[in-house]
DNA sequence: TCGATTGCTGAGGTTTCCTCATTATCTACC
DNA sequence: GGTAGATAATGAGGAAACCTCAGCAATCGA
């Protein structure tokens, strides 16, 4: 099968590639009921437990670069697995602090041992050198974009 | 507005990227009637124009990594927007190849002139080596994933 | 010539976002 | 205090960009 030359351009090559990302991620997450939108949030939350700082459902949203209206249906979902809990903020009443249930913390290694996110191989044609770099392009880029 | 740290593995920095591109690239094409994904498919198009080779639906199907029955979707919205034409192909029946009309042809003008993808400015904070950089590493992985 | 394949599209669905209210709550300031 | 305005979450509704599956027409290969 001949592959056709795709689109060259850095934005054409970042949205093709994405889209691979999404489809390796959908695949692995599949087996746990969570698309990829949900396993990117999870592992925000999960991975937060190193900040001893709680999180919100805007403070989520902000991580994820999506509309904090976006990420309440993202927490239902996980929420509706048992995944995570919803409970109310001791310090502002208005707000929902989000934290790991047992099964989520059980979750959490099993993704973590596995590496599930299976973005992995995705880049394993890269060396490690080369990941870096692209770590710090892509990093570089983002930042500027924030500050812009 | 302090920004917080989002995740910064590659996959997650890829797909926030993406994200950023296609929100900059809505904003650039809207005034043609153009979405992101129908732009970067108008660019694919007006783009073979080099190769001396049709363009079929399967052809650009490929080009894009999207599945041929969503192809047909963003060539319908082409042609009603009269930038794309559907003709016969004369070597087989079965095919319909697609070509610019003079106000695509126009517009392709217009767009290549001011670059309006837009996504440029997104990695002005990179230099042109830096870019460069990157868009070898974007490619390498990409011909990874068609090779695995 | 006839079964398998290819090229396109109709039908219907999913995921992942969005904006625009609305309801609590909180914060500042008079 | 009391109240104007910001902030936290969510209901309602919608759109973009994909997908699969099935079907039809044309073509190719043995």
């Amino acid at each position: 099968m001949t592959t056709k030359a795709p689109e060259r351009d850095l934005g054409s090559m970042l949205v093709e590639l994405t889209r691979l990302i999404r489809r390796r991620s959908h695949a692995a997450l599949e087996p746990y009921g969570l698309s990829p939108a949900q396993g990117r949030a999870f592992r925000v939350i999960s991975h937060h437990r190193d900040a001893d700082e709680e999180l919100r459902l805007s403070g989520l949203a902000e991580r994820l670069r999506i509309a904090p209206r976006s990420t309440t249906e993202v927490v239902d979902r996980l929420e509706t697995l048992g995944l995570v809990r919803r409970s109310p903020s001791p310090s502002d009443r208005r707000a929902t602090v989000l934290t790991l249930t047992d099964k989520g913390e059980q979750l959490r290694r099993t993704l973590d041992r596995r590496r599930v996110e299976s973005t992995e191989d995705l880049f394993a044609a890269l060396s490690d050198t080369e990941r870096d770099t692209l770590g710090r392009l892509l990093r570089k880029a983002l930042d500027a974009a924030d500050a812009g």
